[in-house]
Parts: structure tokens; sequence; C-alpha cells
DNA sequence: GTCAATTCACATGAAAGAGACCACGGTCTAGTG
DNA sequence: CTAGACCGTGGTCTCTTTCATGTGAATTGACGA
């Protein structure tokens, strides 16, 4: 009974409490800001290359760069909708995607599957020929007189999975289509990536470029403060709160989307704890936390082959060394298969399981060549001890 | 002492196989009028 | 007669294995000073 008044309290008490936030929706990844701060020579430029869309002419295809969090989908995002707004007529056709979102359009026939589902055709998500799904592509899109804007978000994805045949496909398009048009605008955080490609397809995809640069720390300060104005009631922030944020955020190559997750999370934790406003310790207390569960997520997503090696990594760092070498992770790993009841891989494999994990951030790997004692990886847990703690207890759960 | 050859312990690449999934078309089966 | 169940074929996708080739510097051994 005591408990039960004990939570009515609890209730009351929160509801009597204000808010921390008005609009918890504005700090959120996907939301698109009506002004975009530091962005105005961006998004003239992009404005000014898709401009002659407007008026039915075929633009130019661009190629967008920067790091995450720089602005890049946001830019494209404000510059298409404004576009459409304007041009409302029915020949102009708008396609937005992801290339990262996984079972949606991470390899060729699914991108195209998922593009024809936008011109309005029916794909099943496998079974057919690619060409198959092509031939339908081009017949949606072709069906009527239009023209098409593709942009492509995180384009590098695609190709360093599904390899550059398939921009070669896309740019070809255009020659096999009678009434429609299209124009790419592709979307990439990596800056080398057209580096990498073939040349027929960089000169017709890379006619205009753009550079994303990262957000200093007066930059990203502004933007926190601008949105931080309509996320949270007024006064929450204590003065200094969002230059603190904003410079956790800088030093991560100006990653505004971090700075808004980490002003986002600050502000639960703040209001979790009936707090009246958001201090300092509480975006420590958020990096911490958006870290921790970062690690664990990813940990818990991979399969077991990669947490297998993960955890003998581990097991093998407790033992007093700082650092371990791929041959005796390998030796250890099959070790905990044994235990575990799980099928070894080859060393083969475990390599490439470290490289993925290396990519993840969980490890650092690098190589290194101890001359006549051979070429080897040496690998650090890049952890702190407390998520290592958690990671570790986690994966001896999921391992069972 | 110097220099090129050797050697280690993997890294890194390419190709191909296995197994899960799925669409499509043909065949079989049972239910219906 | 027909709708639905049930194959077989042929396709994609992911995870692996197999086979090949690459690699950077410590070590070695030949050589000349």
């Amino acid at each position: 009974m005591a408990e039960q008044a004990g939570l009515s309290g609890f209730f009351e008490k929160y509801l009597k409490k204000e808010p921390l936030f008005v609009s918890k929706k504005v700090l959120q990844v996907r939301y698109v800001p009506d002004t975009i701060l530091h962005r105005k020579k961006q998004i003239d430029m992009l404005a000014s290359i898709l401009a002659p869309s407007l008026r039915g002419d075929l633009p130019s295809n661009v190629f967008l760069y920067g790091k995450t969090g720089t602005g890049k989908t946001v830019v494209t995002k404000h510059v298409l909708s404004e576009i459409e707004k304007v041009g409302g007529k029915a020949n102009l056709k708008i396609v937005y995607l992801n290339c990262k979102l996984k079972k949606v359009a991470d390899t060729e026939y699914r991108l195209i599957a998922q593009l024809a589902r936008e011109m309005g055709a029916e794909v099943p998500a496998t079974g057919l020929p690619t060409d198959e799904v092509y031939n339908i592509f081009l017949k949606a899109v072709d069906d009527k007189e239009q023209l098409v804007i593709l942009a492509l978000d995180e384009i590098d994805r695609l190709v360093s999975k599904a390899g550059d045949e398939i921009l070669y496909n896309l740019t070809r398009f255009n020659s096999e289509l009678k009434n429609a048009q299209i124009s790419i605008v592709g979307i990439t955080n990596d800056v080398r990536f057209i580096e990498n490609i073939d040349s027929r397809v960089r000169s017709s995809l890379g006619e205009e470029e753009m550079v994303f640069p990262p957000y200093n720390a007066v930059e990203l300060k502004e933007i926190l403060e601008d949105r931080a104005k309509l996320a949270f009631k007024e006064s929450a922030c204590v003065d200094g709160v969002i230059a603190k944020c904003a410079a956790y955020a800088a030093r991560e190559h100006g990653d505004a989307r971090r700075a808004l997750d980490l002003l986002r999370v600050a502000g639960e934790l703040a209001e979790r704890e009936n707090s009246e406003t958001i201090t300092e310790q509480y975006i420590d207390s958020a990096e911490e936390k958006i870290e921790k569960s970062r690690i664990i997520e990813v940990v818990e997503k991979q399969p077991k082959q990669s947490q297998a090696v993960l955890f003998a990594i581990i097991a093998l760092l407790q033992d007093g060394e700082t650092k371990v070498e791929t041959g005796e992770v390998y030796g250890r790993y099959t070790e905990v298969c044994k235990t575990v009841g799980l099928a070894a891989l080859t060393q083969r494999r475990v390599s490439d399981l470290l490289a993925e994990l290396d990519m993840l951030g969980i490890i650092n790997a690098k190589v290194v060549s101890k001359g006549r004692y051979g070429r080897t990886k040496e690998i650090y847990l890049a952890l702190s001890q407390q998520i290592l703690e958690k990671t570790k207890e986690m994966l001896s759960k999921s391992l069972v």
C-alpha cells in the first residue's frame, strides 16, 4: 500500500512539474528546421544548380561531400522541398533515398527496386533478376513526360557494397529514356569517394561538386542555441551548457548531429531527475550515456561469431595485457567457440571480423610489422572501463 | 660495417560455395455447382 | 471447373571458405674494407 501511495505521489509530482521540453522533436535527427544556419552558401549553390528543373530543364548532376553532421542531408532536404513547393507541377518528381538503410537500399537490386516503388511500380523484395527490375523501373519512369531528381544519401555505402557498376547504370538512364529525364544528387561522407570511381562515371556524375566543411565551435553554438530556444522552455539551460555541448561536438569533427543528441539526452536526464535546469554536469552524463548505449547496442546487434571474437579480446586483455595480436585472438577465440558450442571460423574470416569491429569503433586495430616476427594487427580496446564491464556482462549472457 | 636476400605471421583480394529467402509457372488436389 | 496447395527452377543476399598474393622490417649471411 505504501508503495502505491509513493507511486501516485510520484505521478502527482510529475504532473505538477513543468516539463523542461517544449518540443522534443526539434532536437531529433530527422527534424528539418525552417532556418538553416551557416549553410547559406551551400543552400544557394545547390538551389541554383537544381533551379533549371523548375523550367523543365535537366539540372546537372551534383555531388555533395562532407563529414557526418555537417548539414548535407538537411540542406538537400530543405532545397528539395522548396523546389517541390514552388514547382508543384506534376512533371517534377523528387525522390530522396538513404542508401544506408538496411533492407531498403543497400544493394543494387534493392536500390533499383525501391526507386521503382517510389515511381509507383510494384516490385517484389527478391526473386527477380536485377536487369528485370531495371526494366520495371525504366518503364515506370518513362511512363510519362517528367523530370526526376534522385537524391541518394550516403551513396558511398552503396558503392562499397555493390560496386560502382550501379553508378554507371544510373548515369546511363537518360540515354534510354524517351519521355523522362533523371538528375542525380549524390551525397557522401567520404571525401575521397569520387577518386575511387570509374572515370566515365566520374565525369558524368560529378558535373557539379560541393563541399560541406565541418562546423566550428562557434557555429555549432549558434545552431544549438537556435534549436534550444525551440526545444526547451525558457531559461532551462544554464549558461555555458550550450557552449560545452558545442565544444564536445566540435572536438568530434564538428558533428552537429552529435551535438543535438547530446543536448537532447542531457535534457532527458535532467528531466528525469526533476531538475529545474540543465547543468553542465548533465552534459557529461549524457556524453557517457550516449557512448555507452551506442556501444552496447552495436555489440548486441553483432552476429554471434563477432561477439565471440570480441569476448576473446576482452578476456585476453583482462589477463593484464594492454594489446593483443591477431594470432592470440584467434587462439582464444577457438577456445571460446569450443566452450560455447559454436563452429569456429577460419582465421581469414576472423581477420575480417576484427576489421569490422575496428570500423565500429569498438576496438582499435593497427597493422604493424614486427620484422622477422611477422606482420600482424595490434589490437586495443576502445572502451572505457565502465562500458567494458557492461559489454562483457552482456556478451557472456548472449553467448551462452 | 654494409647491403641485399630471407623470413615470419599475418593482411588483403578474388572467387566461389552454402543456405536462406523469394517469385514465377506448372501440376496436383479437393471442393463446388 | 476452379481455387488453392505444392513442387521445381531460377534468381538475390549474406556469410564463409579456399586459394593466392602481398608486405614491412628484423634477421641473416655474404661481401668488402
